[in-house]
This record gives structure tokens, C-alpha cells and sequence, in this order.
DNA sequence: CTGAAAGCGCTTACAG
DNA sequence: CTGAAAGCGCTTACAG
């Protein structure tokens, strides 16, 4: 049976209106008016509703926006590293998504090559299709980044305080200290840390917590055990690689603490390539407690950091600053989480018999 | 110093039209319109862009899409498993967002709950608010989903085809017809296959491809060495664990092949649980060589799918059809990806000696 | 080369 | 309770 052959455009409320013959802003109370809506007879809301249902009526999202001055969707933006979006981001991300649902708020997520340079993009960005937008790990240094006016920011573990912007962090310090005295309870002494790229604020608590706890034990800091790797695991492998092939011949570290569960399963690689065996010749802890962490066999000792909620947090503090509409924000209002320990099958008791690193 | 403190609000092509002393259309040739910015005389050119510049005009891209009917936004629909999106999903994704940001498009993600029920969200999702929508693996099954009408789809790994929506997949049963061969290349001759969940396309091309490499070497096949299992790494485990459990004392398969990398990585932590020891032992390989395969010790053996390659020819493909503006798809024009074996170290040749199922 | 007008689809006051 | 009007910010024909 031959129909209408144009290319059939998407139903308006003036459609609706015409097909139940009311007006257009009787079905626009009906259909998409939630504080108007009651305002309208039984009757005639029973054709709207008829008449939408029949012409398959969907809300333009547009024009929405552009009466509203509201898009219902959130941007994150993230920086992709080595062309991929790593495992911190999945997790915060996991979070973000399932929080802007619960919310009625969708995820856009704008994937940048560097925070630095890129700010032309955040801006270009920020032109009424996000209602804000959430910084993943910023890692821009201070007074560096001009954020576009007009639209609300919060960030996820950002490098420093940005003007204006709500800042979520856990506290890292506080579980790098703690992981390293759990190893140090195991009896390891010799615990290196394959500590993330230096300058970076997440590099230094975490440089911080392993020593606060080495000299809470009373064990020295040897600078020659902290080894500037990355929070890639595919550089890190490559770190750890060749840090084993200039010390083979020398007594193998007890433990290793990773910056993040990416440079543990690096930093696990590298072992495995020589023979070393986890964790019976050594132990191996990472951070973050990603997806990661579970992946790994034997999986990782880490630090959980909560990243779904503080994802989640993102989006409910972001929508707070929105709908508050105020452009000035009183205090620096960070958020603090709390890490945990996981213990997991990487970490154990140091062999009883000194090693020596193969090569 | 005191200034307007009132709520600022974002600068309009009127905004900067008054400014420079033109019309605001003058203003949209030359900071918006490609088109037509040749028309307008350097002089005033000049005078626009100067007060574009000072004003921080943003165009408004809800009020562009309303008159473009182009939002440069697609979507991309996928199931959230367990409550988390999976390492297949991220490939895909990072595929995505980079072809999309190389045509100047952005993505929106949609997590759904279930490729079913859901139809409704995928409805209000194509409002306007994308230009086109990828849908990844959806598993809904033929007849049973009402795709939107006015809303351009291409699908990834479809469980069937869907009416009118472009399939990307690649040659999974050739894929695994090939590790197979590989395995039974190596020497493995009682060869398990820890499956996907039954009635899934997916799981029936790497059954079929499985059971045509068994029959290709002349062994016979064994329904007890075809367990079905899951796409995802804790049920696999699970699942992998109360094998073993149920079979303890009897022979030990030389090798497995898991439906995915995930699975593979539960299968891993399960046979670790248990004392048997890969590649030594028993060899393990997966499929789709996500980032997973390379974070387990030994790393996967698997079937890498090019996921990445995947996600930006869906893109390529929407956008085609977006542009194009016809509804109607001649032949489903689906296409196929190349698999290709990797070879890493969770394989190797079978034991001398028979194993045991420990227990 | 340039501007005034109309329209994209929806909402929010404003009259009846 | 209901409709006609104006406006959100941008563009695309249409006249000058």
C-alpha cells in the first residue's frame, strides 16, 4: 500500500495540537509541562494524549534548550592518554553516568589531548549544549586555565584549586600510609614506589604517605627505591623493565607500591618477563582500585579510592551549582572521600631466603 | 573595584552585532556561517571578530541546531552490565569519540538497562538532542524493538539485524576457527570451550567456529567440554569454579577457550584458585583483545577484533546517512571486520604428563 | 555586499 | 480553564 513517500519530518506540538484540535501550547502543558499540566480539562488531555501517541510526538530537545535555557546533559571532559581512556576514567565515568540518570541528566563526554593547550576546546564547549561540565583529573597548573564564563565547572582530583571550581578528591595520602604500613606488617622492609610522573599533586601525596609511613616504622627512606614511573601501565612496564635490567645481580626489594593499579599490572608484566614470581619472591600493591585490580592474576592489593561516588558526587554538586544559578561560590567547597585498603593475593610475606633480581 | 554584578549572561550574535555597529546576521556570516563569511568586507570583518573577542561570544548551540536541525551530537546506546561498563564497550567508545572528534561531532552516552525494555529511554533519546545514535551490541531480537522513526541508526554487533539499521560486525567464527586451530596446532587435543549465553549470535559463531576447527583436525567433539558461561568475568569465574569443583580427580583439559577476554579472565582466576598453573598447566585464550588481555599474568592468547576501527567506521557510516537525509537504506549494507589471531603466553604446548583436576 | 523578516519548536507570562 | 503573542538565539532565503 503506497503512503505519504516524503521524507517524513518528526511531529511538532502544533501537529498534535491540530490533530486533537486544541492549541499547540494546550498540548505543550499536556505533553511536556509538568507544572502547567494540571490546568488542563480531563477531555481534552485524554486527545492530546491520543493524538501524541498516534504521530509518535517527541519533545524537540532544542528548542526545549532554547525556551528553557536548559539542556539536561552534563559534559565530562577527560584527557585521552595514549589515544585511549584509561581505567580512572571508566570508573568515574560509571559513576557519573549512573547519577545523571537517577537524575534525568544525559553524558556528554568531550575527550581532550591535553589540558593545557586544549582550553580552546573547553570553551567551545561550553556554548549551551552542557549545563556544566565536569573536570576529570585536570592535571592544568594554577592561573594556567581560563575557564569559560557562564558555566557551572566541578572537577574530579584536580592538580590544584581552579578559580571557581568545586574540587572532588579522596584522601590519598592518608591510604598510601596506610597500605605501606600494612606491607610493613607483613615484614617487608626494602619497599620500593614506582611513583607517578613528578610535579603532579597525586605523584606527591602519594610520595608523602610512603614516606610518613617508612619513617613511622623507623625504616630509612633510600632514594635509590623511588623510581619516577608513570600511571600507564604500558610505560610502566617499560620503567620497570629496564630498572630490573640495571639492577640483575643486586638483592630484589621486598614489596613495590604502584602509583595506580595500571602501573601495578605494568610493573606485574615486567616481573613475570624475568621469572619473578608474585607474591612469593615479592609483593606488589597498586591504587585506585579499578577494574583493573580484579584482572590481574594474582589480583592486586590495592587502595580503593570510591571513584563511582565521587563521580556520582560530581554530578550532584554540579547540578546544585546549576539550578542554584548563582555564579559566585562562597568557600573552595572540596570534597574529601575516604580511601580503604584492599587486600588481595599480590602481597604477602617476604621470602625467607634473600633474592636477587635475574638478568 | 565594584562592577555589574548582576548575573552576567552569555553574549548573542545581537550582542556583538550592536557592538561592532552591525546587523547580528552580519555578526552569524562571519563568526558562524562558512558559508557565506566571504560576503561581509574585511573592514567590518574585522570590527566583528574585535567585538566577538571582547564580549567571549559563544554561539548558543541549542538556538544552531533549531535553525540547522543538526545538533553535531550522536549518540551511542549500551547495556550497563552489573553496573559497569565493560572493557568491549570502552574500545568500541574510544573508537568513537575519535573519529567523532575528527568530524567535529560530539557523543552523548546512553546507558541502558536492558536492549528490551528500554525501547522507551531509546525513544526519548531521539529527540533532537542527536543527530544519529549507535547502538553497541544490542541484543534485542528480531521484530521485537520499535527503533524511532527521524533518528539515523547504525548498529555494532547486532544480535540480528535490525529493520532499516546498518550492521557493523567482523568475522568472528573465522576468528575462532583459526585460535582453535592454533591451540590443536600447538598439541591440545581435549580442547574446552567456556561459552556466552545460549541464543546470542555471538556465542553461536564462536560455537560454530570452535566446533568446525574440532572437526577440521578430525576430533571429535565432546558436549562436555562445551560449557556455557558468560561474557563477564565474575560469573565466569563462578562458573569456571564450580566446574572444576564438580570435576575434581578427572583429567584436565589442555586448554580453554573463552567466549572473551573477560571470560578468560575469571577462567584464569579460577584455575589460580586451584593450584593449575597457565600456560604450564593448561592453556587459556580469549577474544577481542580489549585491554584486559594485556593486564592478566600471562598475558591472553586471543582473537583481537579491531573494537577501535569498529566504533569509528559506525560513525563514518551514521554520519553518511545523516548527511545523505534519505531514510530509506538500499541493501543493508553491513560490514565485515577482519579478526586475527594474537599470540601471547597464557598458551603454549600441552603437558608431558596427564593433569588432574585438583580438588 | 548588506539588512529586515520569517521561522526552527518550544515556553512563559498575559489576557480572556 | 484556555488561547494568542512574544521570545529563546540562530539561519536562511529575500529584497535592496
Amino acid at each position: 500500500m503506497p503512503r505519504n513517500s516524503k521524507p517524513t519530518r518528526a511531529a511538532t506540538l502544533a501537529d498534535v495540537g491540530r490533530a486533537a484540535g486544541v492549541s499547540a501550547m494546550a498540548a505543550s502543558a499536556v505533553l511536556n509541562g509538568a507544572r502547567t499540566s494540571a490546568r488542563i480539562s480531563p477531555a481534552k488531555r485524554k486527545l492530546i494524549l491520543e493524538a501524541a501517541a498516534k504521530l509518535a510526538y517527541r519533545p524537540n530537545a532544542a528548542a526545549r534548550a532554547l525556551a528553557n535555557r536548559r539542556m539536561n546533559t552534563l559534559g565530562v571532559a577527560a584527557v585521552i592518554e595514549g589515544g585511549e581512556l584509561n581505567h580512572y576514567f571508566l570508573e568515574v565515568f560509571n559513576g557519573i553516568l549512573e547519577a545523571a540518570a537517577r537524575e534525568g541528566q544525559n553524558a556528554t563526554v568531550f575527550a581532550l589531548h591535553d589540558w593545557g593547550d586544549d582550553t580552546l576546546r573547553l570553551h567551545s564547549i561550553c556554548d549551551g549544549r552542557i549545563d556544566g561540565l565536569i573536570l576529570v583529573a585536570p592535571t592544568c597548573e594554577y592561573g594556567n586555565v581560563a575557564l569559560p564564563a557562564h558555566t557551572p565547572f566541578v572537577s574530579v582530583h584536580a592538580n590544584c584549586p581552579l578559580p571557581d571550581v568545586i574540587n572532588i578528591e579522596s584522601n590519598e595520602e592518608k591510604g598510601v600510609y596506610e597500605l605501606v604500613r600494612y606491607l610493613i606488617s607483613l615484614g617487608h622492609r626494602r619497599i620500593m614506589h614506582l611513583s607517578g610522573p613528578a610535579g603532579l599533586l597525586g605523584t606527591e601525596r602519594r610520595i608523602r604517605g610512603y614516606r610518613r609511613a617508612l619513617s613511622s616504622a623507623r625504616i630509612k627512606f633510600d632514594p635509590a627505591l623511588l623510581v619516577t614511573g608513570s600511571y600507564d601501565s604500558q610505560t610502566s612496564r617499560t620503567i620497570m623493565s629496564n630498572w630490573l635490567g640495571e639492577h640483575s645481580g643486586q638483592p630484589l626489594p621486598h614489596a613495590i607500591f604502584c602509583a595506580n593499579d595500571s602501573a601495578a599490572v605494568g610493573c606485574l608484566e615486567a616481573l613475570a618477563a624475568v621469572g619473578v614470581r608474585v607474591p612469593e619472591d615479592i609483593s606488589v600493591a597498586g591504587f585506585d582500585d579499578t577494574l583493573a585490580a580484579r584482572s590481574t592474576v594474582p589480583q592486586l592489593t590495592t587502595v580503593r579510592q570510591p571513584l563511582r561516588a565521587m563521580g556520582a558526587r560530581a554530578v550532584e554538586l554540579l547540578l546544585e551549582r546549576i539550578t542554584s544559578e548563582t555564579t559566585q561560590i562562597a568557600p573552595t567547597k572540596s570534597t574529601v572521600f575516604t580511601t580503604e585498603i584492599v587486600k588481595r593475593a599480590s602481597t604477602g610475606q617476604p621470602p625467607t631466603v634473600a633474592q636477587l633480581i635475574p638478568g
